[in-house]
DNA sequence: GTCTATAGACGGATAGAC
DNA sequence: GTCTATCCGTCTATAGAC
């Protein structure tokens, strides 16, 4: 018989993985215990190592789901008709975790992870690759359209656009009465004086 | 003893500290553990213990001793005559360690458990709030100077060039083949779009 | 004999993987 | 639940300066 449904596998690998993001926003990955994972998730031991080989993979598999997500967002931004505010789009939808310090917290984590597990760090950059490139795309294609004059090549304001987001995001955790508002409202100035829209 | 000698304490602490960073940098905080800081001290648990009290305790002292090298740092720059060159000398210092990753990874480091210890956070934080009062003071005496015309309030210009150097080095960590001179061209492009140099 | 500095063994606890 | 490995920090012991 096939005791296999693969749809209530991929389920529970999510589940499992939402739980495990609590976790490792929480302790960090290495003060969390897969005796952890299997508590938030409800489930054994001999089944959290059913879905997953290692702890490392647990890890990865959260942020391995958001490459997807990206490609939505970006392509979203793709279509408005103004590429400025397809910038904005990208930019606001980045920064709304700023309420959510648990995912705040992740990134930071993540960002720690990547400088001493290469692999995992080519995956990180890859999804921050894809953000770059789709932004630069947008400027680019506002630049042609005479709707942004930059200060930057397409490719530079692509990079620090994110870099930028990734600042206000470390700024965040470290500082929990960051006046979230304000802040936004500041990185929207910048942008506005490195791209320059026009008309 | 009556005769103990405060300069040789001194020393062996900053020794052990020394050490520590370089397995900090390279392992992480949780995967170094006190016989791998022994090791690199060339010291015995015994003696580690005598000098700090914990493990968490030799973490800090790495990032108390910045806060000296701050200061240092804000006073050399506030004696420059012409603000606008504090603000780049400053800028350039801070952003000097992008060669060495070690000193990247432990920046990285740093975030991740300031996340999950509030003490910490505090320090780091501390030693932040320094950084970006000194620019902010140097922005605003080239205002005052007519040197500058920054597009931003004092305070937020002095937030974001410390942001923005956050976001190099965090890019940095993740692309070890980053371009680190065209990266700090752009960045100093983006001060003086932002800040705006007269004259 | 008192105090600092050093060394290194040891214990109780906990981890990951199965 | 088991099994092996590892970890932090304590504890005891030793050496020398006063």
């Amino acid at each position: 018989m096939r005791t296999v449904d693969p749809a209530k596998h991929a389920a529970k690998r999510r589940a499992i993985l939402d739980a495990a993001a609590g976790c490792f926003a929480r302790d960090g990955f290495e003060k969390t215990s897969t005796a952890d994972l299997c508590r938030a998730a409800g489930i054994s031991s001999g089944s959290l190592f059913h879905y997953f080989p290692t702890k490392r993979a647990v890890f990865v598999g959260i942020f391995e789901a958001d490459t997807a997500d990206n490609d939505e967002l970006l392509a979203a931004a793709a279509e408005l008709a103004d590429p400025w505010e397809g910038v904005l789009a990208v930019v606001e939808q980045m920064t709304s975790v700023l309420s959510l310090p648990g995912v705040v917290r992740l990134v930071l984590e993540a960002g720690a992870q990547a400088a001493r597990d290469p692999e995992f760090a080519e995956l990180i950059r890859g999804n921050d690759d894809r953000m770059r490139a789709g932004l630069a795309g947008l400027v680019e294609r506002g630049v042609r359209a005479g709707r942004l004059a930059p200060v930057l090549s397409s490719a530079d304001a692509g990079n620090w656009i994110v870099a930028l987001v990734d600042a206000l995001l470390s700024r965040a955790s470290l500082d929990e009465g960051l006046d979230v508002r304000h802040e936004r409202a500041v990185l929207r100035k910048v942008l506005e004086t490195i791209l320059v829209p026009v008309g």
